[in-house]
DNA sequence: CTCGTTATTGCAACAATTCGCAATAAAGCA
DNA sequence: TGCTTTATTGCGAATTGTTGCAATAACGAG
């Protein structure tokens, strides 16, 4: 039984790259905040701990990172965001209303990739959507 | 029976907005190129035209005319490119071999939207979706 | 443990995007 | 047509994101 942090780097070493100081630091503040970042929050949080380490560092281990599909990035109200891949993928709706951002299994998509593969012979690759629209309360409190 | 053009004027000025030269320009551009475009590829035709107008201009109006729905904003191929939208939403299948993009109908999307609504009670606003993956020649060309 | 290869970093310049604010001008009205 | 209101612009600066390149250091081989 591996840590989740053990098996990233293991996967990181098989691939033939390397594991740095900088982005085992990266991997533990993700891990640590167990959320959505931005770009910014992380590079901040990392200035905090290791003020030598680069803003294109940053930006050039998350752009990696998701590349090897350990983190997986998303766009949610205009922010890109990242955070540490699931074993499982998921993905959001986000209320343009009241901002609120909600959970959403996988299970929704399989239907639709199925028919991308069937009708358009495309392998679509559905890892972290991001839907927009309006919850029900704000759907209620915009009509009433 | 009006013209494109006009139905937008006249959408911006119901609302409550300036029809300005700036924003004329920019939607000329746009219909003319008749296709998805990146922010800089906009700013430099509105400069070969008209010189004086500022950058930030460029992106206040497009930001302005996607939240009024003239436009469509999309992410392909991590880049943000804007067009004018249709009547009917439309979608894309990018693929991430041969970066080959084809449009998707709507339809693909209703049963999606059906089941968020029915489900929890969210009402989906997919308008522009790019859904990434692999396109058949270049799954055949990866395996073979 | 030491060495060599080369992936990765820091740096610095650059490009893209956003923001506050004062000046401008679109549009409705007298 | 001329006046008033205020949405919109241009400007300058700050912030965010990207890139080429030389210096560094991870890690496998000996
Ligand atoms: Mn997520
Ligand atoms: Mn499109
Ligand atoms: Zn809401
Ligand atoms: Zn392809």
């Amino acid at each position: 039984m591996m840590s989740q942090q053990q098996e990233i780097a293991q996967r990181i070493r098989e691939l033939g790259f390397r594991l740095t100081p900088q982005r085992q630091l990266i991997l533990d503040i993700l891990s640590a905040l167990d959320r959505h970042a931005t770009a910014t929050e992380i590079y901040d949080q990392v200035q905090s701990v290791s003020p030598a380490v680069n803003r294109a560092t940053v930006y050039r281990t998350l752009n990696f990172l998701c590349e090897i599909r350990v983190l997986v990035a998303g766009t949610i109200s205009g922010k890109t965001v990242y955070e540490i891949a699931d074993p499982t993928p998921h993905h959001h709706l986000v209320c343009t209303g009241c901002k609120h951002v909600t959970v959403l299994g996988d299970h929704h998509f399989e239907e639709l990739a199925a028919h991308l593969l069937d009708e358009h012979d495309f392998q679509a690759d559905i890892d972290h959507l991001t839907i927009h629209g309006l919850c029900q309360p704000c759907r209620a409190a915009a009509s009433g």
